[in-house]
DNA sequence: AGCTTTCCTTATCAGTGATAAGCGAAGATT
DNA sequence: AATCTTCGCTTATCACTGATAAGGAAAGCT
């Protein structure tokens, strides 16, 4: 695709990055389908058409082609927060409204949300994170703490506040929808009351009325 | 152990139980240090000094055996929450110390914390959740929910009211907890101002101050 | 002594991710 | 045109996984 990229004059011959992304779309239609973790590299070359074998010219390994799929995930959920930065608004509706595109997110694209925050590759400790999905992670988190601030002027008092409030929301965000996709059979509450109820609770948190002073 | 156990009137010879307890204390050690994905049933059956199939005697399969760890997951961290109710504190003080309770837990237990709330099972479709799990969870809750409105009991106007709120809360704590667990090579913020800071927001929302009306 | 039950073994299975070796055809080189 | 090179793929095979089958040794009861 790029002349630059190798020492060969000649151009790729054409198949091959097509291939790639033939592998793995269906991998992720073969993940949403029947889970991350019941799907085998066997399944997925026989869903694109080629031989188990064939995929490890295109992916070192499994757990390769699960952290592209997982870069390609933050890329989308950093597209949708940017979408909506055009909008110039602030203060309590804004921050609703950046919250549910999160959530939206993850319910929508439940395998996409749980390639980037919840998978559990095979053969590493769980601990050892991908150096590629963390440096995916800290690009979108920048982006969600720089709208995010841009949106909660007020409350923003100590140093380093823009970060640990949009930490401490991730986190809180990532609670609610991980939960959701993991635990499905769980008797939840009506979700849009949830969801509701939840961010009020944290914009009453955040958007203190004016003239009191929150605790701390 | 039991006599009513059984129509045999013969007592167990003994290490069957006591077995049982082996390959489950060497099996939750094993995943402490390895990662729950990266052990296998040789492995278990090694470390208690037995061959693997012969973990098929006391477990129907490898999942059997984390479903029973994440049922003594659930216990322990029920036990937890429950040693707490002796002192009948209430308001906000009270609720900060609930809430250390459970995050506590699943710092100081992250293998039994990732049984209960964060596996992926090997075989399985990804929702289809384990019904002892579910009985387990569901259990747990309750205790988190009973708990959590003796606590809080400012606040809960409409019915319904402190499911809701403990799911949210749970949801709220889940989310930091399970963040940190997963994504440890991430730049956090100083974790105890972190702690903190979060709860206070979620007490700020929780408990407003006096002739303050929280939105909606 | 003989029988039953318990707890364990070895042997083996299908399925997994991954590697080695090689094959055939499309471009490049002569 | 004939040859060479490289690419994209195949078949064969590996070590390993979870799981099952079949059988053996020994403890305790009759």
């Amino acid at each position: 695709m790029n002349p630059v990229e190798g020492r060969s004059t000649r151009k790729p011959r054409g198949r091959g990055p097509e291939r790639r992304e033939e592998i793995l779309n269906a991998a992720l239609r073969l993940f949403s389908q029947s889970g991350v973790m019941a799907v085998s590299t066997r399944d997925i070359a026989g869903a694109v058409g080629i031989s188990q074998p064939a995929l490890y010219a295109h992916f070192r390994n499994r757990d390769d082609l699960l952290t592209e799929l997982s870069e390609r995930a933050f890329s989308e959920l950093e597209q949708r927060m940017s979408a909506l930065s055009a909008d110039a608004m602030t203060g309590r509706a804004a921050f609703l409204r950046f919250c549910r595109i999160y959530i939206d997110f993850g319910l929508e694209q439940p395998d996409a949300y749980r390639m980037a925050f919840m998978l559990e590759k095979r053969r590493s400790r769980f601990e050892t994170l991908d150096p590629r999905i963390l440096a995916a992670g800290l690009k979108t988190f920048q982006c969600f703490e720089e709208r995010l601030a841009r949106l909660v002027s007020r409350g923003l008092t100590r140093p380093g506040e823009a970060r640990l409030l949009a930490q401490t929301l991730w986190a809180g965000l990532h609670g609610l929808v991980s939960l959701w996709l993991a635990r499905r059979e769980f008797p939840w509450a009506d979700r849009e009351t949830h969801i509701t109820r939840y961010l009020d609770m944290l914009a009453d948190g955040l958007f203190q009325p004016e003239g009191v002073t929150p605790r701390r």
